[in-house]
DNA sequence: CCGTACTGCCGGAACGTTCCGGCTTTCCGC
DNA sequence: GCGGAAAGCCGGAACGTTCCGGCAGTACGG
């Protein structure tokens, strides 16, 4: 089941049968359309090795995923995302497992390259920056090197301000903030400490921000809720940053005496199947991890095909994912109590 | 930099470049000698599209993980394991993104696929199996459908006795387990219950088990150990086998004021970074995600190289995925108690 | 000294695709 | 009616590898 195959059944030359299904060449209309109906008709499926050999491409993007996220859900159903729609592009996805110490020359067989949450400091997003492949990052790189193809976004920053102001409107006006530690200054991280800052600072509340490894034991998230929640006294919300934290907080708050549902709110920035299904559910940013996968391989697969375009010379390509914010029931108080300005 | 390149410096033509690289042909020990020189020097890599055109090969294989158990870390440490191994051997990774509910016929463009943990009752599991390329499951598929060609199996009943033995050595002689529910009914949830069972049976202990989903919530999770723990009065040990569960665990015992090593130990059958760091450090059986993920797909490899061959017509090769058991104090009972026969 | 077998090496074809250049046919302006 | 342009289609080469068959050269038994 060759192209030759295709062509014969339409009774048209290779060529024909090649412009014709790849869109390129001259070929009329009505041509065209008989050989994609003899191509539907019997299954044909392009030869991926001979596509690329023509091409000269390698037929692959990389992923490239922080170490220490690793255990985070986010990132497997990212993954996937990716996997998806770069094989829909005719691309397989090859999980780049680089060792950092080593990551001067990476001997890299991609087209391609998908960083998603690039650290600062971290030497392989470095090395991956520098090498001759085109690069999309997922939010953008906040450290040295040089700049990638593509950057995907998402508004973190404006969603940060809708929940806090949800927050605000459900009658918590001194919420408290957990966020990554230094060891993960992504920059999702970092907008969602300043632009929680900048709120407190707009609306006359205090900031209290307490910041907690991304792979700490349950113990240290414990510890960091209770500092947290101690801290502040006032506090009548707290904002959970880090995948899975919200689900401890949960608990912790419910040990320490000060329930969710209770004057007492909750919400994460980084959704979960869990929080939909805990008691009670909780308010949650949902980055839709697979469809930013998609995007994101969209996105590159644009650029390996030409097909985006950089606006300016220099300046890469940028990209909005859109993301949801899930309001639940741990973030209204509770039904006796008058939501809007108590206390 | 191609074949021929390296068969120019060698002073050979490119069909005995070809045979000295690839280990096949006719050529004389210095010749290969000389070729291999050459092509280190000139720093040669293959065309992986061009080898793959020539001997239709997709170079690619595909991985298929448990819908259910997604956020897992340790899926993600197998699946970069995988991933790493196949890549040595010119293979990409496709992360399979099946959707069970068309799961009729795949289309499929891999040589080969790995399924880790086959669910009996898995439609996807099934279809792969049922497709026209080899298969390796981690562990047994428990399921109807073909035999696969390859299946990587750990000797989890043998791991678990040691684990029981050693909690018997410090002084349990109740333990209680925590097994995945019947959403999961892998090979390896049911080798940790069946061996479980057998050794209540053997040492004339009553099998106190709980079962919850993979994917719950920690809520729930803290409701089962619970109930496990008033459950069984005399209970002395908990055995956790669902990732993560046993850092749930290790604070809900806490909490229901019967602390992990004061007269109470706590284990893991999965073990995760965060147990070694946790207070006190839970004894875990490191399944080593990674080398597991090297080893499926060097199966996977061995038998689509044809240099491993099935022993039996019809029997599915097999090998063994060595496992570690970590011992950590949450099963050394306190100091100030004798350890062995305490109680 | 011949026939046979084997060793060491090589030329060329093939894998399935894309793409360059060229061929025929049609169309249009003058 | 004729030159030129453009549309529509095609043949053949090329991508880099592997593999089949073959060709010298040597060894060796008779």
């Amino acid at each position: 089941m060759t192209i030759i195959d295709v062509a014969r059944h339409a009774g048209v030359s290779k060529t024909t049968a090649s412009d014709a299904l790849s869109g390129g060449g001259r070929v009329s209309p009505e041509t065209r359309e008989r050989i994609a109906a003899a191509a539907a008709l019997l299954g044909y499926v392009p030869n991926a090795a001979a596509r690329h050999l023509r091409r000269s491409r390698v037929g692959a993007v990389g992923l490239h995923v922080p170490r220490q996220a690793m255990g985070m859900g986010f990132y497997m159903e990212f993954a996937f995302g990716v996997a998806e729609r770069a094989r829909e592009a005719g691309l397989d996805l090859t999980l780049l497992a680089l060792d950092p110490a080593q990551a001067g020359r990476p001997r890299l067989r991609v087209d391609g390259v998908i960083i998603i949450d690039p650290l600062p400091d971290d030497p392989v997003t470095g090395a991956l920056l520098s090498a001759d492949v085109p690069v999309v990052t997922v939010g953008r790189h906040r450290g040295p090197g040089p700049a990638p193809a593509g950057v995907l976004v998402a508004d973190h920053a404006a969603m940060m301000n809708r929940l806090l102001g949800h927050l605000h409107a459900a009658g918590a006006s001194a919420p408290g903030l957990v966020v990554p530690d230094d060891g993960f200054r992504s920059d999702w991280a970092l907008l969602v400490r300043e632009t929680y800052e900048r709120w407190c600072r707009d609306h006359g509340a205090t900031p209290v921000v307490r910041s907690v490894a991304v792979d700490a034991t349950p113990d240290t998230v414990d510890e960091v809720i209770r500092d947290l929640v101690t801290g502040g006294p006032g506090l009548d919300a707290v904002i959970c940053a880090p995948d899975g934290s919200a689900l401890r907080a949960l608990s912790t708050l419910k040990a320490l005496g000060r329930p969710v549902g209770d004057r007492l709110l909750l919400a994460s920035c980084v959704a979960s199947p869990s929080m939909e299904l805990c008691d009670p559910p909780i308010t949650a940013i949902d980055l839709r991890p697979r469809r930013y996968g998609n995007s994101a391989a969209g996105l590159l697969t644009g650029i390996l095909a030409g097909t985006v375009e950089p606006e300016e010379r220099g300046r890469p390509v940028e990209r909005l994912h859109p993301v949801e914010l899930l309001v639940r029931p741990s973030t209204a108080f509770r039904a006796e109590t008058a939501p809007p300005r108590a206390r």
